[in-house]
DNA sequence: CGTCCGGTTGTAAGCGTTTTCAATTGTGCT
DNA sequence: AGCACAATTGAAAACGCTTACAACCGGACG
C-alpha cells in the first residue's frame, strides 16, 4: 500500500524494480488514484483558485488562461471563482478549506476577507495591484494614468474626459488609482481637474458608448477621452462613429490596456502584459507555498504609452498654446 | 457528529432547535467543513470541469464565464482545464477522479476518451457541436458557413477565400463543417471550390492577418472572405488597413461569432450567443448529474447573419452577372 | 562470523466527513 | 397509563489515500 502510493507519486526509496512492478500493474488494472482521498490524507488540496470580478473582460481572461497554464504545468488543479456583488461571502466561502492558495485578480480583499484567508492558513497573491501585506505583482496605475492623460495634455487638450469605473462596483484600488494619475498629470500642467467630466464605463464596450455620449452632452464637452480600458474605449469608438463625432479630428482618445484589437483600430493606449503578470503571480504563489514563511514580494511590471491614430493635436488647445508662448 | 452534518447541510430530519444550537456552534468556533473529507465520504467532488482548447478566444471566456455564474450558483466548483496538443492524455489526466462532470467546449472527445471518461462514471456534455453519444448543446456550423458564404455569393462574389484553423491544431469539427457549409453555398451557386482559397488562421487576430496576407498574394485573389472567427476577422482588419487593402472595396469580409468588437468595427458576422449556449450546456449537466441515465438531449442555437459594413456588391462579380442576364 | 547501517518494504493510524443503522425521544391513540 | 409509530439523535463503519514508524534485507566493516 505505502510502497505503491510512493512508487505512484515518484518518491525517493522505491527500488527500480518494484516501481516497474507497480506501474505495470497500474497499467493492468487501469488504476486511477482518488484525488479526494489524497488530498484528505495528505492535508493539501493540489487546487488553487483563481479570483476575478469577472471572466469577461479581455484582461482576466488573459490572466487566467497564464495561470492556468503555469499551474496545470504544476500538477496543480485551477479553481475559478467570480467575485460579484456579495464578494466577501464569496472569496471566503470560495477558497474555504478547499485550495491551497489564491491569486485574486485586480481585487483587493477587505479586512474581513484578509482576516479569513489568514485564518484559513491560504496563502494568496495579488494580481494586478499592490498588497502591502501579502505578494504581490502589480503595475504602478497611478503612473499609467498620469501617461494616458501628460499624453493627451502634451498634445494640447485642455478638457479631458475620464471613463473609469465606479468603486463600488468593482472592489478595486485601480480605477482610483489611474483616476489619481490623470489628476497629476493635470495638476502638472497647471490644469484644474473637472469632476463632471468623471464618469463610469462599467469596464465594458456598453458603458463606454452610454459614458462617452453623458460627456458629449455636455454644455462644455471634453477634446479628448481617457479610458480606463480599452474595452470602454472600443464603446467610445463605436458610439462616436455611430454619432458621427470624428476620432481623433473632435475627440482625442487613450485607452489602458493594449488589448489584441487595439491595433487593429488603431487605439493609442497604454500597455501592459496581463499574461506576463499571470505567469509571475503563479510562481509567486508556487513559491510560497514551499515556503509559506516567505517575505512577500513584489513584482512591478512596466507600462508603455503607444500612440496610435486615435490622438492628435487638439487646435483650440494648440491655439491657446500659441497664444500664451505669444504673451510671453 | 452526524446530526451536526445534517444540519449544516440542511437536511430533513433535524428540529429547528438542535438545528439552531448547531449554526450557532459553528458561528462561535469559526468552523469551517473540509471540502476534501466530505468528497471523500460521499463520493462526490462537487466539482464540475470545464474543458477547452484555449481560455483566450473571446467565445471560450464567455462560455467558461456563463458556465462558472450557472454552477457556482449551484454550489458546485468549477476546475479549468485547458487542452494543448497532448490532449488526449490531459482530458482524461485532468478529469481523473476528481470531478462530477465536465463540460467540454468545442472539442470532440475521441475514442479513447469516451472510454475513459465511461470507466471513470464522468458524464459529459459537449457545448459547441453536436455528439451523438452525450447530451450536446450546438450550432449547426454547417449551416453558418453556408450563410456567411451565400451572402458573399449573393453579393456577386466568386472567389472567396476562407480562413479557418487547421483541424490538427483544434480537434473540433467547428471548422470543417464550417468548411462543408461554404462549399454548399459555393455549389448551390454553381461556384467551384479552389482549395488554394483555404487557409489556416490559427483562430487568432496574427493568424488572420497572416493569412489574409497570403490570400492577397496569389496570383488570383479572392474578392471576399470568410473568416470562421471574428477574431481572424479582425486580423483581416488589420492586415488589410496596413497594406491598404480596402474593405469593403476591395475584399469584402464576413467573420463568425458576432465579437462584442464586431460592432465596433461594423464587421459583417454570423452571430451565435455562446453564453446562452453554456448557460444551457451547464444545466444540461445538472440534470444529468441528478438523473444519470437519462437520455442524451441536444439542444440546438441559432444562428443569424448580421450585414455590417464589411460587405459590398463585387463590381466584377456584379458585372458578370450583367453579361449572364444579357446572354439569356 | 557478528554487527551496524542505509535502503527498502510493510503496518497501521489517521485525515474529517457521510451515511447506515440502531437507540432514543416524542406524539397521538386507545 | 400503555402502546405503536414517526421523528430525531447518536454510534460507528466506511471513504481511499498519506505518512510515521516498525520491520526487514543485504552488504560493508571490524
Amino acid at each position: 500500500m505505502a510502497t505503491v502510493s510512493r512508487a505512484m507519486r515518484g518518491l525517493p526509496n522505491v527500488s527500480p524494480a518494484t516501481r516497474a512492478k507497480v506501474m505495470a500493474g497500474i497499467a493492468e488494472l487501469e488504476f486511477t488514484p482518488d484525488r479526494n482521498a489524497a488530498r484528505l490524507a495528505a492535508g493539501r488540496s493540489g487546487t488553487i483558485a483563481v479570483a476575478a470580478a469577472s471572466l469577461q473582460l479581455w484582461y482576466t481572461a488573459r490572466v487566467v488562461s497564464a495561470v492556468e497554464a503555469v499551474l496545470t504545468a504544476e500538477a496543480q488543479d485551477v479553481l475559478v471563482i467570480t467575485l460579484g456583488d456579495g464578494t466577501a461571502a464569496s472569496l471566503v466561502g470560495g477558497v474555504a478549506r478547499r485550495v491551497d492558495g489564491v491569486i485574486i485578480v485586480d481585487v483587493v480583499p477587505d479586512e474581513f476577507e484578509r482576516s479569513s484567508l489568514r485564518a484559513m492558513r491560504v496563502p494568496w497573491v495579488l494580481a494586478g495591484c499592490r498588497d502591502e501585506e501579502a505578494s504581490s505583482v502589480w503595475i504602478d496605475n497611478v503612473e499609467g494614468g498620469r501617461m494616458a492623460t501628460r499624453h493627451l495634455v502634451e498634445l494640447g487638450h485642455r478638457r479631458i474626459g475620464v471613463i473609469g469605473g465606479a468603486p463600488t462596483r468593482v472592489r478595486s484600488t485601480t480605477p482610483e488609482e489611474r483616476l489619481q494619475g490623470h489628476a497629476a498629470a493635470l495638476a502638472e500642467a497647471g490644469i484644474e481637474i473637472d469632476p463632471a467630466l468623471v464618469v463610469d464605463g462599467n469596464f465594458s464596450v456598453d458603458g463606454g458608448m452610454e459614458a462617452v455620449r453623458a460627456l458629449l452632452r455636455m454644455d462644455d464637452p471634453p477634446t479628448a477621452v481617457f479610458a480606463m480600458s480599452d474595452e470602454m474605449a472600443f464603446g467610445v469608438i463605436q458610439a462616436c462613429r455611430e454619432d458621427a463625432v470624428d476620432i481623433p479630428g473632435r475627440l482625442s482618445l487613450v485607452g489602458f490596456d493594449d488589448h489584441d484589437l487595439a491595433r487593429t483600430v488603431g487605439l493609442t493606449t497604454v500597455r501592459q502584459d496581463p499574461s506576463a503578470m499571470a505567469v509571475s503571480a503563479a510562481r509567486t504563489l508556487l513559491d510560497l507555498l514551499a515556503a509559506p514563511d516567505r517575505d512577500p514580494v513584489h513584482t512591478e511590471f512596466e507600462l508603455e504609452l503607444v500612440v496610435r491614430r486615435t490622438t492628435e493635436r487638439n487646435s483650440a488647445g494648440a491655439s491657446v498654446d500659441r497664444l500664451r508662448d505669444r504673451l510671453k
